[in-house]
DNA sequence: ACCTGAACACCGTTCAAGT
DNA sequence: ACCTGAACACCGTTCAAGT
């Protein structure tokens, strides 16, 4: 009779993304996961392929979770400008609580970490869709890109503390956002 | 009579940041730096304190390259407009170049791997005094994390192949940065 | 002052052996 | 079907010993 399961998939992914957090990606080894998850390193490989296809399944899992948000932020918000502000939130939101989970997800490829390339099309939807209402159609994918790079690198560099210098984040990020909407509000009524 | 040294500190870092481009972080490895030098890993240690310290030697020297690269784009352009958009190709070559060396001075900070803060002056500099033509002196550091943010994200999120489906990459990022001096521009006037 | 080989405590991964 | 201990080739770092 066969033994039943002593690691639970969930489980093994939940303790990943932990360690990931905690001690960063060169901290995140098969052997002290195994340790943590009080099983021997070898039986680790009876659930995941390897340590690189460890990553990608944490990674998939975390652009999965941050689709979800956008899209329930997205759906938040009366105005157009409040459904940025809030997408926007809750992906700075994201970055903060999973600090090491986004550089992952967004990061460099290593080959053999990525994940297939509708993993992302969730999140990616929601933004484009908000693009859609504030320039239309046309312009969409270029503003969607705009939006995104700033959003995206505002929460990095706020976790790396290069805004240092400016006391009031929160007010920083707001005036980002809006030079973005008006900007995008300007070109609309030119059209 | 003592050894010449047989290592020069900079083809020390220069062999470093070769090794952290074509294997990532995790590849640069002591032992595997120490073979390609010719030399034995323990003898590194007569240069560097810790591994953590070389990462934090290669960050310095990025920094500071980055740095002269974006004041030396400033001073190309006859209008701001573009000044910006010479720094924002400044930024982006140098992120092509070295995506590697882009994600260490702006990722997540390991402690022990960061450098003073007074190494990202210069181009910190570089940013914030376009910003102040752009906007004026009160909006400037707000302006400057907005511009920052933008071009930092748009590379990473490039180099991580996260707009694959826009075909034209250069037109989406001028778009992008018209957006933001526009607004500028249009906040400028109003006032 | 600089370099070395040996050593220690780590690591990913494979594999024969066990239930 | 799942898990284990032993093994192999790695790794960062220390240290006594050499020039």
């Amino acid at each position: 009779m066969p033994h039943p399961s002593r690691i639970q998939r969930d489980d093994l992914l939940s303790a990943a993304t932990n360690l990931l957090e905690r001690e960063g990606p060169e901290g995140l080894s098969m052997r002290e996961l195994a340790r943590r998850l009080g099983v021997s390193a070898p039986s680790l490989y009876f659930h995941v392929e390897s340590r690189d296809d460890l990553f990608r399944e944490i990674i998939v899992r975390g652009l999965e979770e941050l689709g979800t948000r956008l899209s329930g932020a997205q759906e938040s918000g009366r105005t157009v400008r409040d459904r940025v502000h809030a997408m926007a939130s809750a992906y700075v939101a994201f970055a903060e609580e999973s600090p090491q989970l986004l550089a992952l997800v967004f990061g460099q490829r290593t080959p053999g970490r990525m994940p297939d390339a509708e993993v992302g099309e969730r999140a990616s939807e929601a933004v484009l869709s908000v693009a859609r209402e504030l320039v239309g159609e046309d312009e969409a994918l270029f503003f969607a890109e705009a939006l995104w790079s700033m959003v995206h690198g505002y929460a990095l560099l706020r976790l790396a503390d290069q805004f240092r210098v400016n006391p009031d984040h929160e007010a920083g990020f707001r005036y980002a956002l809006d030079l973005l909407v008006d900007a995008a509000s300007a070109r609309a009524d030119a059209v």
